[in-house]
Order: C-alpha cells, then sequence, then structure tokens
DNA sequence: CGGAATTTGGAATATATGTTCTATTTTGCT
DNA sequence: AGCAAAATAGAACATATATTCCAAATTCCG
C-alpha cells in the first residue's frame, strides 16, 4: 500500500479507478460516492463524507490511505489548495521576498508570472458573461466615450484610448492634462469608462458622479463589489487583482482592457 | 446590530455593500479580501482568511458578526452549501468555454486569458538572470531615471513612472506632452530606460540615440533582437509577446515592468 | 490637551473534527 | 461447518480550529 500520494486531481483520478476494483463492500460505497462528489470533498468534514457514502467515518479513514493518502485532511487539502489555484497569500510571499536581500531580480520576476497567471485565471472565473456582454454593448452605441483613470489606473486608461483610436472608435481621455477638466467635453449620448482601483482616486469618483447624476451611462472597470462606484448605477465589472503595497499586477485588469476595447471596435464596425 | 443573518450570497453580497462604508481600518480590510476572494470562504480557515486579509483572527470574527452571522462558522456554511466546484480545472474549462460561447465578448476574453498566460510563461524563458541584474544594477545607481515610452507603450512607461515615485526613486516620465522635448533634462549620472515596440516610435529611438552618444547609459524594453535599439549599446531586456491580431497583449511587459521597479527601488533603499 | 469610547492584538478557552484503537462481525477458504 | 484473515463499527483520544475575553492602543470629542 505504499503508493506515493496523488499530487494532482488527475492523479487522484487516476488512483481511485486504479483501486476500485479491488474493494471490500464499505470501501467500494465510499469510492462511488467520491467518484460521484468529487466537489463536495473541499467543503465536507469526514463525517459527512461518511454518511453521504453510508459507511462509519473510520472507513472512510481507511479508504483515504488506500488513495495513498495520511488521512482525509491531506486528501482534503489536495481540493482545497487546487479550487482557484491555490493563490492564498502572493501579497506576503512577495512582501517576504522584497524585503529579504536573498531574492534576486530573477526570483522576482518568477514570482510575478506565477501571480500573473492566477491573476488571469480568476478573471475567467469571476467575470460576468452578461455583465462584460452590457458593458460592450452599452460602449458600442455611445456617440464618444470618454475614458478616465488616474494614478496606478492611468496605464490601463491610456492603453485603452490607444486601442480605440486605432480602432477608429471615437474616444477621449481625460487624464487630468494641466488641472483641466473637460467636464463639459461629456455629452448626452456619450458613455464615460472609468478605471479605478483601491486607493480610489477622487477625481475619477468625483467625476463619475457628477456625469451619472445626469444620466450618461457609466462603465466602470474597479476591484471587488465594495468599490465606491457601486453607488452609482454604473455597468460594473470587478476584476481582483493580486497587490501588495503600491503594487498592483495589471496583467487581468489588462486583458480585460484589451477584450473591451476589440469587442467594441468589432461591434461598432458592423 | 441585530440584523437577520443572510441567507444567500446575494443577501451576503447586499450586506457587505452595505456595511462596507462605515468600517473601520481593520474591518474594513477584511470587507475587501472577501470581495475579492468570496470563493475562498468555502475552502478556507478564519486564520488563513485573516491572514490574507493582513488581521488578528480575533478581527475577522468581529467582521463576521457585523455581517450579521453568528461567527464564521455560519459564515462559511453558508458559502459551503452553495459550492458548486469550479471543475474541470483550467485547460478543459477554457475549449469549452471557447467552443460554446464562440464569437462573444466571453469566448474573446478567454481567448485573450490564454494569450497572456503563454506570454508570460514565454518570459520565464526568455528572460536572461544575468541581463536582468545588470539592467536593476545600472538603474539603482542612476542618480534620476528618465522614462520614454510612446503610442503604445505608453502604458508601460507610465506604469513605471507611477510606481518609481511610490518608491520614492527619482524618476521623469518623459510623455511628450505639448510636444515639448526636455532633452536637457538629462543630465550625467542620469539613467534612460526606453520601452519601445514595432512599429517603433521614432521619437523614442532618436532620444536613445542621442542620449547614448553623450554616454549617458540606456536600458532598453524592446522586442527581440533585432530591435533598432540594438545598435547603440544599451542593455537590452527583449521581451516577446504573443500578438493577437493588431493588439499586443502586455502582461509579460507589464510584468517585466513591475519587476523592475520594485527590484530597483529595494535596491536604492538598502 | 485630557478623558471616554472604540478598536485592536494576542493569549486563553471551548468546540468541532480528524484519527486511532480494539472488540466484534463478516468473509473466504478448506 | 469451522477456522483464519480481513473488514467493520463504535468509542476513545488527539489535534486543529473557532471563539471569547481582556488589556493595550488608538481614535474621537469636548
Amino acid at each position: 500500500m505504499q503508493e506515493r500520494v496523488p499530487a494532482t486531481i488527475t492523479q487522484f483520478e487516476e488512483r481511485l479507478i486504479d483501486v476500485s476494483d479491488s474493494l471490500p463492500k464499505r470501501l467500494r460505497q465510499c469510492a462511488e460516492y467520491v467518484a460521484a462528489n468529487k466537489d463536495r470533498i473541499a467543503v465536507s468534514t469526514v463525517a459527512e463524507m461518511a454518511e453521504g457514502a453510508g459507511v462509519q467515518p473510520s472507513a472512510f479513514m481507511r479508504f483515504c490511505r488506500i488513495l495513498g493518502f495520511s488521512g482525509f485532511s491531506e486528501m482534503q487539502r489536495l481540493f482545497r489548495d487546487s479550487y482557484s489555484g491555490g493563490w492564498p497569500d502572493y501579497s506576503t510571499r512577495l512582501k517576504n521576498l522584497r524585503e529579504k536581500a536573498e531574492g534576486t531580480p530573477f526570483a522576482l520576476l518568477a514570482e510575478f508570472v506565477d501571480v500573473g497567471r492566477a491573476s488571469l485565471e480568476n478573471l475567467l472565473k469571476t467575470i460576468d458573461a452578461k455583465t462584460l456582454d452590457d458593458a460592450v454593448e452599452a460602449l458600442a452605441k455611445a456617440q464618444m466615450i470618454h475614458i478616465i483613470g488616474l494614478r496606478r489606473s492611468f496605464p490601463v486608461a491610456s492603453y485603452i484610448a490607444y486601442a480605440f483610436e486605432k480602432m477608429n472608435v471615437p474616444a477621449m481621455l481625460h487624464s487630468g492634462v494641466g488641472g483641466l477638466d473637460n467636464h463639459n467635453a461629456i455629452r448626452p449620448g456619450d458613455v464615460l469608462l472609468a478605471v479605478t482601483f483601491s486607493p480610489y482616486a477622487a477625481e475619477t469618483i468625483e467625476m463619475v458622479e457628477a456625469v451619472s447624476s445626469r444620466g450618461i451611462p457609466v462603465v466602470a472597470m474597479t476591484d471587488t463589489i465594495v468599490s465606491p462606484l457601486r453607488k452609482f448605477d454604473a455597468i460594473t465589472l470587478s476584476v481582483s487583482e493580486v497587490d501588495f503595497g503600491a503594487f498592483r499586477s495589471l496583467s487581468a485588469t489588462l486583458c480585460l482592457a484589451i477584450v473591451l476595447s476589440v469587442a467594441v471596435g468589432t461591434k461598432r464596425s458592423e
């Protein structure tokens, strides 16, 4: 019985198939129940799993052992971690890496590549297809698209402005150069695309507020659902990105920005 | 604080938005972390959630109470019950998504997420650790760092400028606002960080040429080794990004930009 | 600036949950 | 049927985890 412990869900499944032919009654019940309810492993206790399978907890424990784990906890950990890729505390990892002088730039790079990948995967899970459709729809109908995004969000805003220009979409980037406000450039029939992340730039919030009260549609790219933009009835695309200190890996945000640009550009030229 | 306990995820979100305006510091951290990682609640312990939010477990407990639960366990139960598991794993999900949602913005998102991931993976393979070290070294020694990146590279340049500012690194972004050149701001002891990708912006090349001939060190972020910047003896970090149509997913480039910023910022403060 | 109220950190405690052990039952074999 | 080996149930035990409590720090107000 000294097989090595499954390290991935796939290995787990293979092992499950392997053993399931030579199993006594109770353990077979476990195998069948687990096969049919893999997704419950991450969120259940042994007692619950055992009851579901119609066996005693101790029987279920033996079952875990046969699969190669030291116990139920170890098996559960596999499922808990592999759900959502497991990006628990990148920000502390990065902080440590940065503080410890031993962190070479290359190690830092590896870490950030990983963060970016996790963020991208997560993006697919958290973006709601319907909301994305609505956003594209609203922007495609706009006479002119106004873009605002300051400080840490400015790279995103400027990227979108560039992409729109390349796709012949009328757009205006409100960068605040020279402290000019240009609020009056925003007119009925236009749409505002606002990008802001914690700590939210006051100017952005103000602009959304002003524009929203005039009945002009707003599409927002922001983090989480507790963003202050929630107060106004904007179409909100929330992107959660790993950040630490002042830094934010913008992978997911920029990815969404490209998608918006391309989708809107395509739709308008139809 | 005797509100009734949220019975659905939607109610939970509403409650979260309700309270999140009137929350002290630590509890606000909890709210933000939870909003960004709702999916982790089902499979984490209080200790893990607390660590993720950067607070003590006891603080997280108070947070659960404010949301209307008797404790963390009750809140977790809500998420465990409505947990359906996001399997099968990433690659198959992506494939399904693309086939099923063909032509929709969401399919486009899946496409770009994949492109981004590929670019990031590729970055690790193509960046040379030694060159990266040299670049960090050169930038860390600079009196002042001048940053240039125009058109499609501008988001990257502006990101770097922001990051340097936050890390108290003296830096100047040459954005060309108003057609002013500011060549004379670049002085001996300074370093130029140039970002450019095909089709290379003439202004950037010119600046590199001018500066380089004055004996001022240049660090370049560019694509491939055939970039025109090769002519000048700059420290060249080449990033090959996967293109999708006319658009460039900047994931890898921005990732490298963050790494440079953080590494340089850290090194200077040693 | 000083005192009250709130918020916070950390250790102490309670509880739930996983794990092990052993007597008993079942199964397989001759 | 009778014996040995394997499997099982259930209780006892160990550990991980949630929860509470209170002193210290902070913020708020007059």
